[in-house]
DNA sequence: GTGGTCTAGACCACT
DNA sequence: GTGGTCTAGACCACG
């Protein structure tokens, strides 16, 4: 079941890519279901995808993993401030 | 979909009140058009609302207090269905 | 998807029998699933037969035909408490 | 309502295409959805078009309408006729 | 232009 | 590997 997490890091697999089904997945690797959601919803946690209920799995944008979250909200804030001058000039 | 029997319970809808159109509520809760419709269905075997083919759902005089009939059915029935498990097992 | 009840009647299903999956019957009567389970809930409300969740559905005992649903009440109160004392013992 | 058989029998539907949903066409065409579903009717029964349900309403394959049945017989006995001549030599 | 039922197929909860 | 709930959107019945 690690293949999956494989496919997405080398790219094989996109965000916003949909996820074969669960039952579609059990039957490929042959283990049962709840099988399959557990390793989804790891993979969940380290922000890989993304469940829609009724709809499937997808994969998410890259995690921001390896920049640093006050790193991210200091850019944004930056971002935001200067696209506000740009208005009111 | 429970901020439906919120604003019933509350008073900002009131006995005789037609409720938004299931399309509208899909639309404001952001999910199926089906599950919009259990819901009221649930809300309906609990008495608050009733509909009208053609015409829209209702808000109904204030419901039965303490369980519902058909309820209490239920809940029976599933407690038998468990004892029985519990004692086959 | 009224020859289910008509087998049920008939007798070639009898009490505590398992019905064949939800999937199976879906595909047997070429309809929906959610179909099957509208049908199977209506026929539940009759009382002709039981779900139990993970494991299937089952005909119950001949049902409550004509009965008052108070009366239906006390029976199914009945029940329970003599389960309960079973398991006691 | 009379453009929608215009388009099937111009060749802008195929056999087997789509038509657009009920509701569309209502708006589209500005009548309300009764009417839309009985010009519908009336092309179904004409056998330009049939209904399935949940899903939508496609053109069926080209009617007999037109051409006489026996003499359709007698065209398609005659093709088959020469057809058999055409393998044999 | 509303409510009601259905399709096709997904995820979720459970045994 | 079951039952239960949900999505998205279709047709159907009705006022």
């Amino acid at each position: 079941m690690t293949a999956l997490l494989a496919d997405i890091e080398s790219g094989r697999l996109g965000p916003g890519d949909q996820l074969p089904s669960t039952r579609e997945l059990a039957e490929q690797y042959g283990v049962a279901s709840m099988t399959v959601r557990n390793a989804l919803k790891h993979l969940q946690q380290q922000g890989h995808v993304q469940p829609t209920h009724g709809v499937g799995w997808f994969v998410t944008e890259p995690p921001p993993s390896g920049q640093d979250l006050e790193d991210r909200v200091a850019t944004l804030e930056r971002e935001v401030q200067e696209l506000r001058t740009r208005i009111e000039s």
